[in-house]
DNA sequence: CAAATAGTTTCAGCCAATGAAATAATGATG
DNA sequence: CATCATTATTTCATTGGCTGAAACTATTTG
C-alpha cells in the first residue's frame, strides 16, 4: 500500500500494471489499492487510466512544509540561500537527512544562464557526497565555524559542491549546499564560495538558536 | 493508517494519543501504524515522543510537486501569479479542487505590510466560497473571457476573495484567487482586481493550452 | 508517595485483505 | 476486419495479519 504511493509518487506517472510490477503486487490488488488512494485524494487517475499524485498528498505536503518541523528550518534558512546566491552566483540548497540519504527540501536558484536546478524533492546517497559529509559531521559547539566539505562528480559530472552543517541543540540538523558547475567553482572562486557557505550555515545556526526577528 | 497520516500531517505534531484518539483508533493499533509511518519516513519521532511528518513525506511531495501533474500548472502560472500582485498589490494564490474542498497550491505574495499569507496548503470548502464558484463553474470555451466570482467574508471576516477560472481540455483545472482585506478590494479598486484576475486567467488557460517558451 | 496519565507489549480470535482465475475492455497487427 | 495480445476489472473462497482488550511499565502531577 505505502509501496504503491511510492512507486507512483516517484515515478510520477504509472499505469496499474507497472505500479502493480514495481511494488510487486498482483494487479487486482494494486488496483484496489490504487483505487482507495484515489478516493482518498492522495492520487488522481487521469482519463488515460493513469495514476499521478493526488491533491490531498501535495497538500498534506505543502502544509507540512510551512507548519511541521522543516517550517522553522526552512524560514530560517531561505533568507542565508538568498544571500548565498547573491554572493556566489550558484545555487544553493537546503538539505535534511533521511536515512541514508539526503534530500535537498529548499532552494534558492541561481540567475546565471548556466545553473543548477531542480533538485528539491530529490535525495542523493550520504556515502561518498559532500552533503552526506556535512551532514555526517560531528557537531561542532554552537558558534563555531563550520567546517566546510567539496566535492565534484559524485553525483553529476561536473558538478562541484560546497557543503557545511547547519547544527542546533547539539545536532546537525541539515546543511547549506552549494552546487554549481565545476568550472566555475575552482580557484579563487571555490575559496571564496567555502567562505560565503560557512558564513551562511554558521548565520542560519545561529537563527535557529535565537528566534530572533528576521523572517518575512 | 492513511486516517492517521491525515491527522499527523494537518496537526503538524501530536502525541500518540491524541493522533489516536483523532483517528478513532485504540493506542495500541495506533502505536503499530505510527511506528510503521515512521519507519518508512513518512513520519518522525521527536525526543518527547511526538510525531510529525517526516523527510520521505516531504520529499515524495515536492518531488511530485516539481513533475507530476500540477507541476504544468503551477509553471504555467507562476508568472501570472506575479504579474497579479504587480497589478493589484494583493496576495495572489493557485487553488485546485479536492474532493469537496478547494486547495491552494501555490502563491505570491503582496508586498504590503498588511497583506494575506500562509494559505498555501490550505483547503476550504467549496459550498459558499468565491474559489468553489469558480472551481465549480462550467467550463467556457477556450479562448473566451472568464466569469469572475467575488466573496467577503466566507471563510474568515474582512478577507475578500476575487476567483477565476482557469480551463484546459473542457475542464476548469484550477482557479486564480486573490486575497485580500475587504477594506482594500472595493469600489474601483474591487473592479480593477476583477479584471486583471479575468485577464490573467485567460493567460495562464491559454498558456497551458499551447505550451509555448514562457517558463524557466 | 499515591494516583493519574501516557506509552508499550502480548496474544487469541476473527475478519478483512489477498490473489488466482475468469471476464471485459482496449488496442495492436497482419 | 478478424485475431491476438495486452491491460483493466470483477468475483470469491481462503487464511494470515491485523485488531484491540487487557496487563504492564514509565512518566507526570498533585
Amino acid at each position: 500500500m505505502l509501496n504503491l504511493l511510492d512507486t507512483v509518487a516517484s515515478t510520477g506517472t504509472v499505469s496499474l500494471t507497472a505500479a502493480a510490477e514495481q511494488a510487486d503486487l498482483p494487479t487486482s490488488t494494486a488496483l484496489r489499492h490504487l483505487r482507495l488512494l484515489t478516493n482518498r485524494g492522495y492520487l488522481t487517475k487521469d482519463e488515460q487510466g493513469l495514476y499521478s499524485v493526488g491533491p490531498a498528498f501535495v497538500r498534506m505536503a505543502l502544509a507540512s512544509y510551512q507548519r511541521g518541523p522543516y517550517a522553522r528550518l526552512t524560514n530560517a534558512a531561505q533568507p542565508g540561500l538568498e544571500q548565498l546566491v547573491d554572493a556566489t552566483e550558484e545555487s544553493a540548497y537546503l538539505a535534511v537527512r533521511d536515512g541514508a540519504e539526503a534530500v535537498y527540501i529548499s532552494t534558492a536558484e541561481s540567475r546565471r544562464a548556466i545553473r543548477h536546478v531542480g533538485w528539491v524533492g530529490r535525495g542523493v546517497p550520504l556515502e561518498g557526497t559532500a552533503v552526506g559529509l556535512a551532514l555526517l559531521d560531528d557537531p561542532q559547539p554552537l558558534g563555531s565555524r563550520p567546517r566546510v566539505h567539496c566535492n565534484t562528480g559524485a553525483i553529476e559530472p561536473d558538478v562541484t559542491a560546497v557543503v557545511a552543517p547547519v547544527v542546533a541543540t547539539e545536532q546537525v540538523m541539515a546543511a547549506i549546499s552549494l552546487l554549481g558547475p565545476a568550472n566555475r567553482l575552482s580557484g579563487k572562486r571555490l575559496h571564496n564560495a567555502a567562505e560565503a557557505v560557512a558564513d551562511i550555515a554558521l548565520e542560519v545556526s545561529l537563527n535557529l538558536a535565537s528566534p530572533d526577528q528576521s523572517s518575512r
